[in-house]
DNA sequence: AGTAAGTTTGTAATCATTACAAATATATTA
DNA sequence: TAATATATTTGTAATGATTACAAACTTACT
């Protein structure tokens, strides 16, 4: 995808074939996926795909900032192509990570005098509407 | 301490003599420690206090209810005696982790229609008072 | 005191992540 | 185009935090 390209290219990142390919497959997979989820995933069209190349691409992507880490779990990571302003809701019985719209601005947030605040996560954890028990 | 002593009873937790000195220590000295830091403060007191026990109690703490895991970084857990409603900001120079006082009544949130929430957490990044470049 | 149940301890095993260097691919120069 | 330099990928080995486990110890109860 061209548009994948240029948008990498203009974050400092370049496209080689593994890098566009890992983009898109988070870009396009609302899922929230985790290395592991993402290797998997593409080992099949990509055989010789390492699982090295996946952790070092999402470290490269996470530090020029064109996807995001979520650590709303200790156990594991999760990655996220989506850059506007939401939080995220995981489900306890199967795993599955949600988008959660936010209106952040009514958050009123004291304690930070003069601190600098750079960024923030909102992370839910419950039971999902198809998991939760009626 | 008879107070703590009777918390942790009455939460499920037998309060052994690691397990009280433990919960004492985070829920008197609020810099949200992590296992590591935990056992290398108590270590010289307690000179024959495993490692494993400190991540024992500490799981137990958690899945009793008597202490809460912060993830608010990939490469590290800090635990929690404050159950009380509250966000956390991390200083991204000297690590240190501050409690942040939230009106979350405020707090919109879309996307969730039928789901149960259960907990939440919101965590800030960027830099504190004292590190702030001016 | 003697027995049983629960807790702690030290060590060994596990497993996700990282380090590393060779192989491959891409860009640059002649 | 061929040669050379630079960047990226790959597979394997090393690392290190966490967990499993069984022996030692402590506590509660008869
Ligand atoms: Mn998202
Ligand atoms: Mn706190
Ligand atoms: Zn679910
Ligand atoms: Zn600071």
């Amino acid at each position: 995808m061209e548009k994948y390209s240029n948008f990498l290219l203009s974050n400092g990142v370049k496209p080689s074939v593994q890098r566009l390919r890992i983009y898109e497959f988070i870009h396009t997979n609302r899922i929230h996926p985790t290395i592991e989820m993402i290797y998997s995933n593409l080992s099949h069209e990509m055989p010789t795909l390492s699982k090295t190349t996946v952790y070092n691409t999402l470290k490269l992507f996470v530090s020029k900032g064109v996807a995001k880490a979520i650590n709303i779990e200790d156990t594991e990571i999760r990655y996220d192509a989506d850059l506007s302003t939401h939080g995220h809701f995981k489900c306890k019985s199967c795993g599955g990570l949600f988008d959660v719209m936010l209106k952040i601005d009514n958050l009123v947030i004291e304690g930070l005098d003069n601190f600098k605040i750079e960024e923030y996560q909102v992370n839910l954890k419950g039971y999902c509407n198809v998991c939760k028990p009626n």
